[in-house]
DNA sequence: CGGGTAATTGAATTCGGTCAATTTGGGTGG
DNA sequence: CCACCCAAATTGACCGAATTCAATTACCCG
């Protein structure tokens, strides 16, 4: 059992979030609701492992989660970071996809499969909205594998400080936003095709210009949005 | 006007194949296929652009398109080959993420996407099947990001190669499989992160040790599928 | 039978990886 | 409160897989 730490409680509809109940009426929201429950997972526990039979779909209430795939040798690719709002779990398959690990310590929304299928079909654009979603994914992971395919080292660092930035930036002053980087440096390096050694190197090049400033001991950041964009290879700049 | 070789013709259910109408009625294909129109595009046209607005869904009927990304310097990342049944235009944004260009001559059902749409939203089922088929394509968008992160050349090319047998191999006979290969080097390479150097030694590679021969000058490929398993890292053999 | 593009092969280069040595910093217990 | 511990991060030196640059060969098409 790779959850110890997990713990169940009674949940209300508050605690739902965007991606599963926006646009959807209280009343359905907190059916929803009491068909799951919430749980709490310390950081670094395992929430479920690729390969497991996929009985339940979660959503992240609060912290953040990586999912990654391993090669046989224990190579290692992580495929996103997820965080409140985000759902877990949704593919059509029997089994997992992927591994999910807490990377702080996590607040879940978990619903057996068979009773959020049903309310696929039951609920008015339900399955539309969770389409929109999947697309909105698609093209994320779209864009990854060009960072994958064709990025330098130090533009796939300043494309992931730019992704962090756009996601839970908070503009500071001067030109320079507050992320948050609660995870480490190889996950970092696992999500970015590279190594912790080139990780580090790169970010240690952008202090030095003077493009990031570490903050409390590297777990937040302030960051040049500007510059980023211009150093990630003008990731956007044709179609933004 | 960037699609000069297009040809409208009239459109029967026929055509429409599984992704769009798969598990539905005939009477219902009927009604989408008259909605839209069959089109001929020549080999290496493009169909649209990265950005361009996106007016239009298609599906392919007959043939192979690519779809890629560049980058502001003319990089290039090929996200995906889609070929007959497969959907291109779906995204819920305005324009398109990809630009969309035909491999071989191919021929296309095209439809508005706000007609498009309007069956999403009345068909029973349609947008629960779109959202399974966009959870495809997600699974695999995240195998090419461990692909594009993690392996080798020589695993990237044995991967590729395995992927074309599953979704195109024809079985011969003594553990060979014969598979269709239209795309060129440029664009293997595009797809897989490398260059077309390093992709052609690795075929040469693969060629000397017996694990791959070419039929029709390159056009066909004859490969052990099983031999290409093993050096593709296992890419499948714990979930598969 | 040429002509031109695509593919292959070879040699030199380089970016990022590997291996190894320090440094940093958060947590713990005396 | 501080010294110690240990994991994580940084930095340096060297190496190697894949790229780049360059030359040759194969192949399709008129």
């Amino acid at each position: 059992m790779y959850v110890s730490a997990w713990s169940a409680n009674p949940v209300s509809a508050d605690y739902l979030a965007s991606t599963l109940c926006r646009n959807m009426e209280r009343q359905v929201a907190t059916r929803i609701a009491q068909q799951g429950a919430l749980l709490k997972v310390q950081s670094d526990h395992i929430i479920f492992h690729e390969g497991d039979e996929s009985d339940s779909v979660y959503e992240i209430v609060k912290g953040m989660v990586k999912l990654y795939k391993l090669l046989p040798d224990g190579r290692r690719q992580i495929t996103g970071f997820v965080s409140a709002g985000d759902l877990m779990g949704l593919a059509h398959k029997d089994t997992f996809t992927h591994t999910s690990e807490a990377v702080t310590e996590v607040v879940l929304f978990r619903i057996p499969k068979a009773r959020f299928d049903r309310f696929v079909d039951e609920v008015p654009g339900l399955a539309r909205s969770l389409l929109n979603a999947a697309q909105d994914e698609l093209h994320f992971a779209h864009d990854q594998l060009l960072l994958l395919g064709r990025k330098t080292a130090l533009e796939r660092i300043a494309s992931f400080l730019l992704t962090m930035t756009e996601r839970f930036g908070e503009l500071v002053e001067g030109g320079t936003t507050s992320i948050p980087v609660p995870m480490r440096r190889c996950d970092i390096a696992d999500y970015l095709g590279l190594t912790i050694e080139t990780v580090s190197r790169g970010l240690s090049r952008l202090k030095k210009d003077g493009i990031v400033k570490d903050l409390n001991g590297g777990r937040t950041m302030l960051v040049d949005q500007d510059r980023l964009i211009d150093l990630s290879a003008g990731d956007d700049c044709v179609d933004m």
